[in-house]
DNA sequence: AGCATGATGTATGCGATATTAACATGCGGC
DNA sequence: GCCGCATGTTAATATCGCATACATCATGCT
């Protein structure tokens, strides 16, 4: 009668994470508002005190959601930049690579900038977010002359972008059900923008 | 401003509005998430159980904040954009005064875009967005030949403001005290992106 | 094998919130 | 002046969440 069961040993071997698992899926499930330690916590099949173990609080379990999203950002504009040959083409494809992530992992995406989590108590999250713009800074350094110019350049196309990928997922931009194609449909939008002459 | 009046009645005279300013005074001192329907009740001088003949919903007194800067927003583009002359200048201030909306108004745009709530649940909130981006595209349609390369202009110049404003709100941008000057140093990537001739 | 240590469970305190039901008040129309 | 109806209050319910102290388990090192 003992529900037997594949011999769930005590220790969980990555209830770390095991937990923000569950809670990207909470996200996606119930917006960035629906994320609780507690329900995160039965959803891995553990008790609600043993997340402690790995996390200061509810708000650091965040932080390292938000962390590991810049990571995957950095490493996905970086590869894409990296697939194309000139500074411009370069930059238009990290470009498309931000909106095709803010689309792809649209839970990283929402606690990254919904979760209303003040970022600045969180140096490695900074650091992190740092990394990820410095993608595109660098790119911007390449193509223009000074530095100003070139911080100008990597703000205003993030800018663009971030906007572009904000206003997707809220529905604003109509969409179709070939994510990849109202990708492509983006594509002129940047592109315009950055082959135009800076100053 | 509001009817308040000096001696503590029964009858609160404006309790909807009061609401609502709470709820936002709420939001200004800890963020998006930090606001409640109890604590906001506390503010506006009036037991939890008031707002409920207002409001069905927490959810719904966030709504008609939505509206409500919305349709301030909306104001306030369309007004930057009858001061000036040629239609690239009437974008180029509109986009302005929505970064100024930004800043002025970090409230409402904190409410309007990182409350977490399902705007497509509110057709009033979806009215008063549409409302306000027709401004824009009204604009854009008198500078674009065809419906279609209008809309996305306006989409773009849209969504390069809101990723500036967003951008700043979390202080990805680095700011002075001056918060005109910092306007008036953002004109310059609106005004190449608005410049430039299109298609 | 035995022990130190880290990982998890148990029990519990505390606080907060949203929401509803039933009762009270007083403003404004008649 | 009176009474209805909107507006508030009292009171109660149902959750839920965070956090902590302490016991228990299992793993890996020696």
């Amino acid at each position: 009668m003992t529900p037997r069961r594949p011999v769930r040993s005590y220790h969980h071997g990555d209830l770390k994470t095991a937990l923000k698992k569950a809670a990207l899926e909470l996200v996606r499930e119930k917006g960035p508002r629906g994320f609780s330690l507690n329900e995160a916590s039965r959803r891995a099949g553990v008790t609600v005190a043993a997340p402690y173990r790995h996390f200061d609080d509810k708000e650091a379990l965040l932080a390292e959601i938000i962390c590991d999203g810049n990571a995957i950002l950095e490493e996905e504009t970086r590869r894409a930049a990296n697939g194309a040959r000139t500074i411009t083409q370069k930059m238009l494809e990290a470009g498309v690579a931000y909106l095709r992530f803010a689309a792809e992992h649209a839970d990283y995406f929402s606690v990254m900038f919904h979760s209303g989590i003040d970022k600045s108590k969180y140096p490695s999250v900074q650091l992190s977010a740092t990394r990820a713009f410095d993608v595109i800074l660098g790119l911007a350094q390449q193509k223009e002359a000074t530095e100003k110019l070139a911080r100008e350049r990597a703000v205003s196309a993030w800018a663009l972008a971030h906007g572009l990928a904000t206003l997707r997922s809220e529905g604003a931009l109509s969409e179709t059900a070939d994510q990849e194609a109202d990708l492509q449909h983006l594509k002129p939008i940047l592109r315009r923008f950055l082959d135009q002459p800076y100053q």
